[in-house]
DNA sequence: ATAGGTGCAAAACTTTTGCGTCAAG
DNA sequence: CTTGACGCAAAAGTTTTGCACCTAT
């Protein structure tokens, strides 16, 4: 009996490979489609398909994160040791800050109606630097 | 000059009020089509693009706010005033926590490159309590 | 052999836009 | 009259699916 089974099992393919890896590359959290392009380089017959696909797989597996952030386009993070993010209210860029920056807060449990929490990530909103820099245009 | 500019101006037509009355009234950060099924019910003609519209708008206005939370579908949220959500990983209903259960947090400068915070929001992620219920199924 | 993966194309779903008309100031 | 808003339909954008073929067990 193998506790800790939340990881589900599947083939690395040369496909899942590439994508993991320039995923692990990056840390600027792409979209699927960003994610299409990085690989295509590598693989150019690729569908993006394939990559849904194997995104959805890979973060299954916990191999990857499927960030809650972002409206309509989701994004995806190679990164999965906790961290929390900042997101650019202009351009939509995700910066990371290492969890150890701030500690798991208490929540009053009264205030949770029941919610079995698991996780917790802080997610900041404002200007990135760069955004900060052309405010004024 | 008008500090606080923020807030654009619009007329609180018919369909902007009913949304927003709909909006205010529940405390389940619908989708726009979710927001749209419940606004029909007083006016069966309007369509969904003026909902679309009419929380972009409002959204805007700073009177509701679009969550950044949720995969492919946004969600709105008639209420406010600061407080935080919990997301349940099983069904996708989020539930409100007051911000004054948790103050916004102190973070080290030189952990955000830069970026100018305006806003935080903490994301717990778990099982809300119903579906803890019915988690052996 | 067989189970899982892939590419391609089509479908499904979500959000935005163009346009003619309407309503309020 | 002018401006903003609406409804409708079409378009655009994002994600998922069906299917035939492939490829490692």
């Amino acid at each position: 009996m193998n506790m800790e089974s939340d990881k589900q099992q599947f083939r690395m393919t040369r496909q899942r490979k590439v994508i993991l890896e320039e995923l692990r590359k990056v840390t600027s959290h792409p979209t699927a489609d960003q994610v299409y392009e990085m690989v295509r380089k590598r693989l150019p017959r690729i569908s993006l398909a394939t990559v849904y696909r194997n995104l959805e797989t890979l973060s299954a597996a916990g191999e990857v994160l499927k960030l809650e952030v972002s409206g309509t386009q989701r994004r995806y993070d190679g990164d999965t040791s906790e961290h929390h993010h900042a997101r650019c209210a202009m351009c939509g860029s995700v910066i990371d800050i290492p969890a150890k920056a701030f500690p798991m807060p208490k929540i009053p449990s009264e205030a949770i109606e029941g919610f079995d929490i698991s996780g917790y990530r802080l997610e900041l909103t404002g200007l990135c630097q760069n955004c900060r820099a052309t405010k004024a245009v």
